[in-house]
This record gives structure tokens, sequence and C-alpha cells, in this order.
DNA sequence: TGATAGATATATCTATTTGATATATCTTAC
DNA sequence: GTAAGATATATCAAATAGATATATCTATCA
């Protein structure tokens, strides 16, 4: 109850969804979860040793050939505890977002340099927006025929059709975030220009 | 070089306005900045050492009564750093966010649970707008009449007129995006209930 | 056949960042 | 003058990120 890491919890719920290593973890995280949340190996490790000490995880040593396989799964206890973080209160994230820190640092430097920035975040946001639109087609269309697509769900282990009604709602947020930010490029490149052209006049 | 924390270029940034202590950074990002950033004392501290061991700043040990005050000082090669790392490639933030983890995972639950968490998220999310607003008409009003308000130019040290524009500009993402994610919530929310009504039928 | 390039899987280490807390000084109201 | 609370400065343990190390597996082609 001391701990305030969000690690175990993110763990925990992979774990109730089913036993994995923590290469599996680390690699459905990566592939479907990356709008959201990200876990690094050097928390991941650490986590799931002590998920077993604590009596939430229990871990079994596999060997298919040479390779040994650590697989980790929920407990009741762990199950329990997963729910009780569901159910509490939801800390809101921090950020640290390099973009608008320029953006806003550059308030002093001439407007060009502000209108630089602008341009290039847009390009970039563009290019994350497409990515999104294309996986939300391919997660859509699957959802309209009933259809489990192959692909998605054996690497993010999505079941059930609720699971994928979810999935793509939490991409959908992911969409309109982007959107918005789109948006923002467009009203604040106008304003910089329009600022640009009340300074020329000043200067006559 | 070898470096790659953004907080020496955070310092750097705000220090290119004004000399100023650690205490003075840490409140002028806590009180406008923290809707895209945010600084800890523990990294504030041995990061304006290291800028001075650098040279990238001075510091000069006023004191005023008992109180000792250290204040910071960018440099030129600090200046020239700054405008560096400002031209150069931005990162991506990382993401973290609790309450979409959650979601995600409560797509096993009951809906009811995903339900539940996307009122408490609009809930949240309509205080956050409710702010913003607010900061964002005393600023716009500000800007308008090109009246600079007392308040803001203190805390924030924000002295000419381009300076509070980007400000509000900054802002404006902000805004823009806590209203797409208050979009997000209501089709969220009625895409769950438009699954509950087809379950329930799907039981009769 | 066996060498090897590259993918897969597991793990660790250091640097960075957070969040909580410690400590002293200043200000104001009583 | 003194106690409560605000201001200012700083440190430390826990959490996290990012880079890297190491070994195993797979496919291919010389």
């Amino acid at each position: 109850m001391k701990t305030r890491s969000k690690t175990q919890f993110a763990v925990l719920g992979l774990l109730s969804w089913q036993p994995m290593s923590g290469y599996d973890i680390k690699k459905m995280i990566t592939m479907g979860l990356s709008h959201f949340w990200a876990e690094s190996y050097g928390q991941l490790y650490p986590t799931l040793e002590k998920l077993v000490t604590d009596g939430l995880a229990t871990k079994s040593s596999e060997s298919t050939g040479k390779r040994k396989r650590h697989v980790f799964s929920i407990t009741e206890p762990g199950r329990q505890r997963f729910l009780e973080w569901l159910a509490g209160p939801t800390d809101q994230p921090r950020i640290r977002n390099e973009f608008q820190l320029k953006f806003f640092l550059a308030s002093e430097l001439p407007l060009a340099h502000g209108l630089s920035l602008l341009e290039d975040y847009r390009t970039q946001q563009q290019e994350i927006a497409e990515t999104y639109a294309r996986s939300e087609q391919i997660l859509a269309a699957a959802l309209e025929t009933d259809d489990a697509v192959e692909e998605i769900s054996q690497v993010l282990g999505l079941t059930s059709r609720q699971q994928m009604l979810f999935f793509l709602i939490s991409l959908r947020h992911g969409v309109l975030a982007v959107e918005a930010r789109l948006a923002w490029c467009e009203e604040s490149i106008s304003a910089l220009k329009k600022e640009r052209k009340v300074k020329e006049n000043a200067g006559d």
C-alpha cells in the first residue's frame, strides 16, 4: 500500500488476462498500449519479482529447448489488488512536452522561430494522425463484421468482442487528441502570421 | 552533449529571460507552465549546479538580512546551448496516462466499470476546462487592450506583448486538448451504452 | 553442412525524475 | 515577543527511462 508505482497495476492488469513473461508484457504494451502507456524492462523485471514476493503473482519456469522462459500468473490476492486500484482515485498524468516547452521559451526570440517550430510540429502530428487512422480503420472494420483480425488478436491478446471495442475506444482518444493538436497548429500559425503583420506595419 | 536531460534546457530557457533562484524557477514553472511542463526540486538544484560547473550559468550569492539567496544567470555559452536545443530535434513526450490504462484494462470486466470510469474522468476534465477558461479570458482581455495584467506579469515574468501572446497560444493547446477529451468522453459513454443494449437484447 | 546475420528473448546498469520530507527564515496577527 | 503559517532552500529514497549486454533461435546461402 505504500508504493506509488503504477507499473505493478499495469502488470497485474495484463496478467489478469493471461499468464505472460516479462518479454510478452513488454511487447504487448509496446504494440498496443503505446499511445497511452510505456514500460521499460528496467522497471518490468524488478516489478515482476516483487509481485511474486508479495504473493500477487506466481512465477513458473518453463523450458522449450535450451531457452528458459519465466511465465508469471496472477493470484487471487493479485486480482483483488488490481480491482482495488481500478476503483480507487486516478492521478493526473505528469506532462513534460518538449515541443510545448520549446515553443513557450521561444517567445522572446524573433517570430520566425515560433513559426518554424509550429510547422515542424504540424508535420509530426500529421504523421501520427495517419498511423492512428490506419489502425482505427482495421479495428473498426473487424468490429463491424464481428471478425477477429488475426494479427491484432494474436499480438495484443484481444479475444472478446468487448475487449476489441475497448481497444477501439482507447484508440479514439488518441485520434481526437491528435486532431485537436492539428487544429491548434492551424490557429497558432495564423495567430503568429497576424502578429507578424502587425509588427511590420508598426515598423513602417 | 551526452546528457539527454531536458531539465537543463528548461532552466536555461527561463534564465535567458532573467536571472533567478531555484525557488523562483520552480515557482514560475508551477504557476505558468504546469499544463505542459513540470520540474521537481530534486532535479532543479543539481541541474543548476551542473550548469555552473559546465560554464553555462553563473551563481551569485546575495543576502537580504539573514536569508541567503542564490541567483543564477545564463552565460553566453549557455545562451548558445539553449538556441542549439531549440533548433534541434524534438522528442515525443512519453505518456503514462493512468486513466486510460485503467479504462483499457477494464475491458474484460462488466461494462459498468468502464462507464463509471468514463463518468469520473468527464467530471475531472470539466473542472480542468473551467480553470483553463478562466485563465484564457484574463489573458485574452489583457492582450486585447494591450494592458499587462499585474498578477500575471509579476509571477510569470511576462513582460513583452509577444511573450503574452505566446503564453496565450500555449494555453490554447491545453484548452483544445481538454475539449477533445470531453468530446471523447461523450462518444465513448454513448458507445458503451449502445453496447450494453446489444448485450441485453442478446440475453433475452 | 556449417557459418553467420539478424531476429527473438531475457535481463541488468546507470542516469534521470518524482514525491515526500527536512530545515531554516521571514511575516503577520495577536 | 511569540506562535502560526508562508516563504525559501535543499536532500533523499523510490520510481522510471534508455541504453546496453548476453544468450538463444532461425533462416539462408556458400
